[in-house]
DNA sequence: AATCAGTTTAACCATATAGTTAACTTTTGT
DNA sequence: ACAAAAGTTAACTATATGGTTAAACTGATT
């Protein structure tokens, strides 16, 4: 009488075959014998724990997002200051990014191809979360302590600033000449600036 | 005795058919019946006019590069004082990305798919056109005029949001609940600010 | 030891897909 | 008008790939 969650050897190790696989290929780009070949079982063990490569494929998109999104969500509803939260989500965010370098891209991708997806798993769940986050915002916004623009762009911006060097990175590494180095050191940079810089961008300095 | 480069009908409309399937399914995702069918053609006629699905795709995937980058580039490159250039950059380029808004996530998906296919046809050139954007950025930070960031960083931001929009657009519309129209109106409200802040965000303000 | 469920394997299947071929039609040059 | 070239089509091929199956193995329970 085996626990209902124990996870098998294999069956972990496919997970996390298919995991790598899927996030650096993408759905229609993975082959399923290239996830055996990484797990080092039999195909066949794939469709035994996994009905098809669809299902394992939405278990591999369900967690990656659910890996990220709630911590990031948790960290956005905390109670502190606007400008205290910017700097702290600022380091908290890379933190978490620069472990899932590939999951943003990963989801972006996928959801592009296939809209409902997301939706499947948790749709407004995220908005829901935003909303609080917005609501400091247009708080602080009506008291005249941030730029005077609407929430959602703000929200936008911040997550711009974040995001984006992950997503653009194989255009970056090309237009800077960065090896695998120079962009970890290009980040570091950002963690360094980026705190007191989105609180500069989004808090108003003068009236 | 027809032109060099007269383009018939045909290959012309394979060519945009195949822009449209391989820019919003990918090479891998992209099907070439599908290519056929969206151009209403027989599917050999592809292999007639290109000789595989590759060579097709790398047609495809060169011209959206090279219709978007020079533009780019030669806006970076004209001779105007840094916070004039930062309002009219940000104009034209949210209005060419507008008009090309699933180039960026065609280009950085399959870079990231295959960065060495970037090289083939830019590499540096791309680099050596940002770089007199950078030498002007380098040039008023040391007169004490800009934000204190290395070139490099201010214009990743400068990138970021602008194109960030783009690539997020499925999350963002999902978490905002925004349709096609809805969307719309959001880059329109980007348009209008992005000018200012963009200065905002690059210039000195107080010293 | 025998049994039985869970696990693993190799061989196989069905289908989708990129690509080819050869016959045909249309256009063009003389 | 004729022939050659260019363009187009349907039928076909080869292969990759997701998925199935049935036999074999394993380890616990009796």
């Amino acid at each position: 009488m085996s626990n209902e969650k124990e996870s098998s050897s294999t069956e972990l190790k496919i997970f996390e075959a298919a995991r790598d696989v899927f996030q650096s290929k993408g759905l229609e780009g993975a082959r399923m014998q290239e996830i055996a070949d990484k797990a080092d079982i039999n195909k066949s063990m794939l469709h035994y724990y996994y009905r098809s490569k669809e299902k394992l494929f939405e278990k591999v998109y369900e967690l990656s997002i659910i890996k990220l999104m709630p911590q990031v969500a948790s960290l956005l509803n905390e109670e502190m200051p606007l400008d205290v939260k910017l700097r702290k989500f600022s380091m908290k965010y890379l933190e978490l990014i620069k472990a899932n370098p590939d999951i943003p891209l990963f989801v972006i991708h996928e959801m592009n191809k296939n809209p409902g997806r997301l939706k499947k798993f948790i749709a407004k769940e995220i908005g829901k979360r935003v909303q609080p986050f917005l609501d400091q915002i247009k708080e602080e916004r009506e008291k005249g302590n941030t730029v005077n623009l609407p929430p959602e762009q703000i929200f936008v911006n911040i997550m711009a600033m974040l995001v984006f060097p992950f997503l653009g990175r194989p255009v970056l590494q090309v237009i800077f000449d960065m090896d695998e180095k120079a962009f970890s050191q290009f980040i570091a940079v950002r963690e360094a600036f980026m705190p007191d810089y989105l609180v500069s961008m989004v808090m108003k300095k003068e009236q």
